[in-house]
DNA sequence: AACGTTATGTAATAATATAACATTTATAAG
DNA sequence: CTTATAAATGTTATATTATTACATAACGTT
């Protein structure tokens, strides 16, 4: 079952907009397209991708400084996390594999650290740009 | 085997310099620090730490934007890269698993793209600050 | 020596992100 | 409904991270 956190106005319109967008967007990219809509401050922006990303309804992409909409379903908090990225076309999509978030959350070492939370990122060529 | 890169001047103070520290270091904290040894800019800086990147010497940490010396004496080339980050003391360490690596790399899923690459961060609590 | 490649120096600027402060709006308790 | 509290907003300024552009020097090979 769905917690519902109700989006304050700033977080509907950039939320919409990045999940509209299908791809990962970057804040100040962000911020010009809203503009229109009132939102004049990079601070405006950040706050609202903040609280988007506390919330699940977005991840950041870390090697590429972009945020992008969550595309599964049942990621409510953003703890888990994994990403490919095409380093061809920049095509972003999050990977929903069950057995490897299984995997990663229940990884320990012998560092006697506790993991809460992880994020990878696997790099390669996707489809589309392996066979140009 | 280990193929030798020669680091020249700058690649070489940069390196030591991280490698001593221990620890991930930030772009601008090891300017500040280069700069009695005659670095004077960003770009210098940073043109190092691509070189080294590139050739493995050290990783980028993305979620810190810090750069910390490989840990790790058979990574070559980054492009299997884990760490651990404590959220609390920021302490980072890079896993040496060969089970985890070894998982990652031949992990594929449908999506029918080729992974030639990733990083992977843990986080959490260390050891030290679980206990206080 | 001549050539191509890699590294360096320097200045300016772009891109990403936060601090500080004032005000407003939403939520919940009494 | 009123008061208290937390969450969100607006605005300006500034901090942090990273790259562009261009000129020069050092290095490795033939
Ligand atoms: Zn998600
Ligand atoms: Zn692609
Ligand atoms: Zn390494
Ligand atoms: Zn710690």
């Amino acid at each position: 079952m769905q917690k519902e956190h109700s989006l304050s106005k700033n977080q509907k319109i950039i939320f919409d907009l990045i999940d509209k967008s299908g791809g990962p967007m970057k804040a100040y990219s962000i911020l010009f397209n809203v503009q229109k809509k009132g939102i004049k401050a990079p601070l405006q922006v950040y706050r609202a991708l903040d609280k988007l990303v506390e919330i699940g309804k977005i991840h950041k992409i870390e090697s590429r400084n972009a945020f992008i909409a969550c595309q599964n379903s049942s990621c409510q908090v953003s703890k888990a996390t994994a990403f490919s990225i095409c380093e061809s076309c920049e095509n972003v999509s999050e990977i929903s594999n069950s057995k490897l978030s299984k995997y990663l959350s229940n990884f320990s070492d012998d560092s006697g650290m506790k993991y809460s939370k992880y994020n990878l990122e696997f790099f390669g060529l996707c489809k589309k740009c392996k066979s140009k």
